[in-house]
DNA sequence: AATGAATGAGGTTTCATTCAT
DNA sequence: AATGAATGAAACCTCATTCAT
């Protein structure tokens, strides 16, 4: 007797999981090109055919990679536009990037290795500047809503701190004081 | 008849620069891993052979590439740093590095994709933090020499605001508004 | 309740039909090396496991697809031998043999398919001779019945003629004349 | 010092050959699906990668055994063409491709496993079409001279012929009386 | 009887590197 | 100094087949 459609589904989600998670860790550790699929499955404790089932190659694997990303970032942001007002939000905002930072580093490393690298960005560079223009929006009503003046300028200035911040973090987490200028930011754009 | 010794340099660093050269313009454009050696050599204008003469491995052109940059920071930065006082020389530096990223974009992207490659930065990592330390050490003596009350943390927020500018322009060049973010940085670290 | 030994039966003849006749037209279409048994299986409506029970392996199914061919020829000529005498029916056998190349163009495709395959032939080359053989001495005795002087080299001669043509009007079937090289044979060797 | 030019020159003349002709015994033996690109550079004497330097893919190498082939049969028929009056060529033309048959069925065997292969044909079939019309317009134009009445069906009929007889004669080459049937077909074909 | 997830050997292809000249 | 033919390890991917249910 086969199995029900139900049972098929979860086998499918759980597998389907551990492949992206496992290629999310090795992308981030090693890079894209030096993680072989071999590697994938076997962090992912399947056989290589097996990966072949779920994604249709490497570069699809990357995509999924990628959305899973997105996905991660959609939530976390969800969960702190809902529970906060907009004049406050951009606190919560700034503050969700950061602790996201700190829990787990692979994950911005992930991101910004993808990003700059010219063959990936050859597939997912849209995708990448739709997220940035989505979020450099919810900073400007934001900062409108907070009564700047320049709130366009500002939204850019802010993200490229934060951007480069984490980058800072990144090349050196042992000894960044990443509190104290995170601090710092939100002192600049957020008090008042 | 031979070649004099005197002859042969000059072919030797003109070869040499060719495959940097070459393999700056394809990492930057392409990354690294795409990046044959058959292509670097061909867009040098040599055969594959002959890059094996000037560098061991793909490896070791890579450090050369690196040291490439470093040497055409350091020249850009030496300049400044001479024709300008201390209080006034941050304002310089600002602007030679966006006038750097404006009349050479290659240059950048090749500069972060190294910085973001895990696999390059097992081999160029402590080069990396070293350059960055000594940047920010400049920052840091010229926001005292300026009367800044926190220099070290507003160096960082400087580093910080000056990468993820660069970094948000190469993501969309076209777009980005440059000038205006640059004025702004400018604004606010360097008059008063 | 479980189903009964007959319902079983048709099932069972039912789906090995299906599997056969989806397998006879992809290969025939795609030939036998580009057919995967996945692609065989979701044609024939069923799953790749199920395959598995009904043939061993994938030359067993391409032994049941010869066989196949094999059982539609005899009825095909068994037809026509019970209809006709032995003076007349090589007419009837000659038409018999282009209707079919007219009304089913993948059987004789997949038909020489697998004859002009090497690693076909290791499995089938005595199936395919014996075959031959067969049609060929049904030529000789129906060419001794009608009186020619040498039946043996006779039949040689119409078997190529007739093999010959199938092959040209299946590399070419719209703009190949085939009905008038038909009549064109017939009249050589059957009519006086 | 490098090679001269004519020195490369000869070298990948004599490589290229060296993998086109281990390519066509392996295709004819053995099919080109059970063909590895490993055994095709193993029976040249080279490695797998030096094959890739040559052509850049298996199909690319299939193409390249079917040019030679044409080349093989050009010069043959043209040889033939050149040494005999249009009255008695088609005689010579004839026996110029059942004396290949003969001297080498491998020849053959490739041909024909070429062309009954659906996904060599979807490559290839516009120029097996091609040297099809080719030939058969040679046919017309000898019957013609020889007075024929009607030359275009006998030509198709004379190809037929020249064809099923090659593919007979492949299935079983110890038992076929091929002599016999030449003969009988020149006799046919080209007395009176 | 039936499913489809899972396996893994083996195929094609790429590419950094070496070598004969 | 210079060439480019040659190598071979290892990458990605396919697919006949098996297995748990």
């Amino acid at each position: 007797m086969p199995r029900t459609a139900e049972q098929n589904k979860i086998i499918r989600e759980s597998t389907q999981a551990a492949i992206v998670n496992s290629a999310m860790t090795l992308f981030a550790q090693n890079g894209y090109a030096h993680t072989t699929t071999r590697k994938i499955a076997q962090q992912a404790g399947i056989s290589t055919g097996l990966m072949y089932h779920y994604f249709d190659s490497k570069e699809n694997l990357l995509h999924a990679v990628f959305e899973n990303c997105m996905a991660i970032l959609s939530q976390a942001f969800a969960e702190v536009l809902d529970q906060h007002q907009p004049s406050e939000r951009l606190a919560a905002l700034i503050g969700e990037m950061f602790t996201m930072l700190e829990n787990d580093q692979d994950f911005w490393a992930l991101f910004y290795m993808m990003r700059s690298q010219p063959a990936i960005m050859d597939i997912l560079g849209d995708s990448f500047r739709q997220w940035t223009r989505r979020l450099h929006d919810l900073f400007v009503a934001d900062l409108k809503a907070m009564g700047s003046a320049e709130p366009e300028l500002e939204a850019l200035m802010l993200y490229s701190l934060i951007e480069g911040t984490i980058q800072q973090y990144l090349l050196d987490p042992t000894n960044y004081p990443l509190d104290r200028v995170v601090e710092r930011i939100s002192q600049q754009f957020v008090s008042q």
